[in-house]
DNA sequence: GACCCGTGGAG
DNA sequence: TCTCCAAGGGT
């Protein structure tokens, strides 16, 4: 059952001198705390932005080294916009969810399309940006413009969970208005960017998932979950569905011109990406049938002729342990198999090339495919 | 609204 | 090994 104020009877509030104190209190931490990134030299808002979209899901550690190899590659929301695919998603290689990388340059060509070059500079407006939803637009409306706006991600709904004790389910979109209509009181007038910072800096490194040390701080007496010892009881959030386990198969192909990898369709998992030929035996095998694995490989064999023309020469099994790779509702087992290719192939019907150990520094690879070539390398 | 979309780190 | 998480957004 939710909290209540007494004086307004609306869920989730505290009175104004409560708030007073609650913003002194927590504004004074994060000027003592405050951390140094990269993307807090300045507020420009190309910076900010990029920050923003490459954080989302993905921790401060990791997005440092590529944050600062994208602003060299990409100095100006100019050159994002007219980079080459081919090396925006270079640059992304690695980090995932790959569509942040495609949809940034989208929302690039929009602002230099649309806007004349110059930022939206309301949450409304930004929202309207390809990969920029509520978080990122309140985050860049606060941090560059001063707007006075709840930046509500993971950090936001665990340290005000915990503060008011919001037993709303966090999992489920509708819940989000109650966060909002919370904590956008709490937001002191002179310092919106400021304070969604510190929410995050305060969540990420007092408040957190485990191991909270709220009780150390000067913020502990705000704390209602705190004070009476409920503060793991948040936040309320239901479970995710575990990954669903798929067999594939890996088609190594040599030739003396290289090896032969296939790029991904430009939606779905994995977007434009470049990987082995990936085979799900579920999709090319009859159903309710016990086929031996000599007979499986020539389904395979079948589906290379008739998919793509490619006649597959020797088609074997390797004696390489399976790959295993685990995306967030996936997780993938891949044996590899092994094939010869008569020469001259005519690769008109398939998606793809044969690379060679220098073109392959030019083309983004998932992770998965790394594991893949490591998987063989070491063999 | 439910599902899709990566990866690496922590315990 | 397994589970959950980490500055979410698109469809």
């Amino acid at each position: 059952m939710p909290s209540t104020d007494s004086l307004t009877n609306k869920p989730y509030q505290m009175t104004t001198s409560e708030i007073q104190a609650f913003q002194t209190t927590f504004m004074a931490w994060y000027d003592v705390h405050r951390r140094e990134l990269p993307w807090r030299l300045n507020q420009e808002p190309y910076r900010v932005w990029l920050s923003e979209i490459m954080l989302q899901q993905t921790q401060v550690q990791t997005v440092i080294p590529y944050y600062e190899r994208f602003l060299a590659t990409f100095p100006t929301v100019v050159d994002l916009a007219a980079a080459p695919e081919e090396l925006l998603l270079k640059t992304w290689e690695g980090l995932g969810y790959y569509s942040r990388a495609r949809n940034l340059q989208k929302a690039a060509r929009q602002i230099v399309d649309d806007y004349q070059g110059q930022w939206p500079q309301t949450s409304v407006e930004l929202e309207k940006l390809a990969g920029i939803g509520p978080y990122t637009a309140g985050a860049i409306a606060s941090i560059c413009f001063g707007e006075v706006v709840p930046a509500i991600d993971g950090n936001a709904f665990r340290v005000f969970s915990r503060l008011l004790k919001i037993d709303a389910d966090i999992a489920n979109p509708k819940n989000r208005q109650i966060f909002y209509d919370a904590i956008l009181p709490l937001i002191p007038q002179d310092r919106p960017g400021d304070f969604n910072q510190a929410v995050m800096d305060f969540g990420s490194q007092v408040c957190t998932a485990k191991n909270p040390t709220v009780g150390e701080t000067d913020l502990a007496p705000f704390f209602r979950s705190y004070q009476d010892g409920t503060l793991l009881d948040y936040p309320v959030k239901t479970k995710k569905q575990r990954p669903k386990p798929v067999a594939l198969m890996a088609v190594i192909i040599q030739s003396p011109q290289g090896v032969l990898l296939q790029k991904r369709p430009s939606t779905g998992l994995l977007a434009n990406l470049t990987t082995y030929p990936l085979v799900v035996p579920a999709d090319i095998l009859p159903e309710d049938e016990v086929l031996t694995p000599e007979e499986i490989l020539t389904y395979i064999e079948r589906y290379f002729q008739e998919t793509y023309a490619i006649t597959l020469q020797q088609l074997r099994p390797t004696n390489l342990k399976p790959v295993v790779h685990t995306f967030t509702h996936l997780k993938w087992t891949i044996e590899l198999l092994q094939a010869e290719l008569v020469a001259d192939v005519d690769l008109a019907f398939f998606p793809g090339q044969w690379y060679s150990e220098d073109a392959l520094q030019m083309v983004a690879l998932p992770t998965v495919q790394k594991k893949l070539m490591a998987r063989i390398k070491t063999n």
